[in-house]
RNA sequence: GGGUAGGUUGAGCAGGUGGUGAGCUCCGCUGACUGUAGAUCAGCCGUCUUCGACUGUGGGGGUUCGAUUCCCUCCCUGCCCA
């Protein structure tokens, strides 16, 4: 089978409400995968290690997960793909049995710094555990997402710090992304499997426009805008949206923006189109002591929440919030009580969850820019909850 | 009572046998975190008018140009012997 041509797919998408607005791209939309239905605009939550760290399928259902992201590079080397392949798969191995989407290893490109290099063939890392070198090819990054069996899975990329690059190196990483999408696409024969493209380009326009067209030339089951999770301005990533969103205006596939996950970029990248979103964010977040709320967001190992009574947030149904007041978290997060990781994590992803639910009903509803506007002028998980909350406080 | 080892910034320590002790780890305070090498990292953590300055090695006294260091004395703590 040539890059070109590819039988049908393992899953479905559609459009079911555009948003009607001047200016928005907004919509909602329904995504069938062979683990069940999702529903778009969707957050996923990271669990790199076959796990949302802290937390298990239980409360992963509870936050009102439909779909998790897990990662290739991560449980290649430990405990190894194949091993999980004889253990009955991903899902099995790790009890989910909602869908999954494998990233590549991709973005391990980047993150993993000096401890890799790059040619035209792939890839070599050195493992990040025990510095074994390992050969990473685009083949080979399927034939782990294969084993894996995740319902979709990413094509091999290689990123690059839009901000720390040149032009040229831009250029040529997102040329060499092209040619292993293709690569991706004839080693990839899983039918139960999606295969997602990703766009690069920097923040050039004309190389965003031109990983555009190449990958949403190419047939795959839906594109990755890659690229944008670094040190970028919301202008920017913005700017860059504007660009790819519009040239897929006709493609029906699902666009997913990989590795942005904070409320107001969130909110940002639906109204310009975007239907699938991961991050590790709001989770790491959480583990490191901020809890996101409405008006902002709250350091629980601030001094001032020792004796604070209330529920993280009034109104929320977490777990955390149904039970437990700060000053409770406050004293769990000092006491290095590894409960704290947990209830964190659940508000945070309840919260992340919840926002998307929200802006999917006002998409569906015909209220989507409106209805929004309190959100973004709330500056949700954003620093100003603080010197809000706290006036509140003295005043009372 | 005798001997002995000690008393250093909230805690625990390092160092210092005459030439300017603010060094570490906890604790504490604050901030960061975006396709997870992250239950992590960074800054602050004696005082002040904070790119600097001042004070500080149990108390008091002595020797000295200069003492945290040497001497005397007192107080406190641990251990050993009576």
């Amino acid at each position: 089978m040539s890059a070109t041509e590819r039988g049908s797919s393992a899953i479905g998408f559609e459009v079911l409400a555009t948003a009607e607005g001047e200016g928005t791209r907004a919509r909602a939309g329904r995504l069938q995968t062979p683990h069940g239905i999702v529903e778009t605009p969707i957050f996923m939550p990271v669990g790199t290690n076959a796990t949302v760290k802290a937390l298990d399928p239980d409360d992963l259902r509870e936050v009102g997960a439909s779909i998790i992201l897990s990662n290739t590079y991560h449980l290649s080397i430990r405990p190894g793909h194949e091993r999980i392949e004889r253990l009955g798969g991903l899902h099995h191995f790790m009890s989910w049995d909602r869908p999954i989407l494998t990233d590549s290893g991709g973005f391990q490109v980047v993150s993993l710094g000096d401890l890799r290099r790059i040619d035209e063939e792939g890839v070599t890392f050195r493992s990040h555990l025990d510095g074994t070198l390992l050969d990473y090819t685009p083949e080979y990054a399927i034939a782990i997402q294969e084993a894996l069996g995740s319902d979709i899975a990413v094509c091999l990329d290689q990123p690059v710090p839009p901000s720390a690059s040149s032009r040229r190196e831009v250029a040529e990483a997102t040329a060499r992304t092209h040619r292993w999408a293709e690569r991706c696409l004839v080693a990839h024969q899983r039918p139960d499997q999606a295969l997602f493209g990703i766009i690069q380009g920097g923040l050039e326009a004309d190389l965003r426009r031109e990983s555009t067209a190449a990958i949403a030339g190419l047939p795959f089951d839906g594109i990755c805008i890659g690229g944008l999770a670094g040190d970028e301005t919301p202008q920017q990533r913005r700017a860059v949206l504007d660009v790819v969103v519009p040239l897929l205006a006709a493609d029906p596939r699902p666009r997913y923006l990989m590795g942005l996950g904070s409320p107001m970029d969130l909110l940002d990248a639906v109204d310009a189109g975007v239907d699938m979103f991961d991050s590790v964010l709001p989770a790491r977040v959480a583990r490191n002591g901020t809890l996101w709320v409405p008006d902002g967001r709250l350091n629980l190992r601030n001094a001032r929440f020792l004796d604070d009574p209330r529920p993280v947030q009034e109104g929320c149904t977490c777990r955390l919030c149904r039970s437990f007041s700060r000053a409770y978290l406050a004293h769990l997060f000092r006491a290095d009580e590894l409960l704290a990781f947990r209830l964190a994590t659940c508000h945070n992803l309840t919260f992340t969850l919840d926002f998307m639910a929200s802006i999917r009903s006002a998409i569906r509803a015909g209220t989507f820019p409106e209805s929004m506007r309190t959100l973004r002028a709330s500056r949700a998980g954003t620093n100003s909850a603080e010197s809000a909350d706290e006036g509140r406080v003295n005043s009372a």
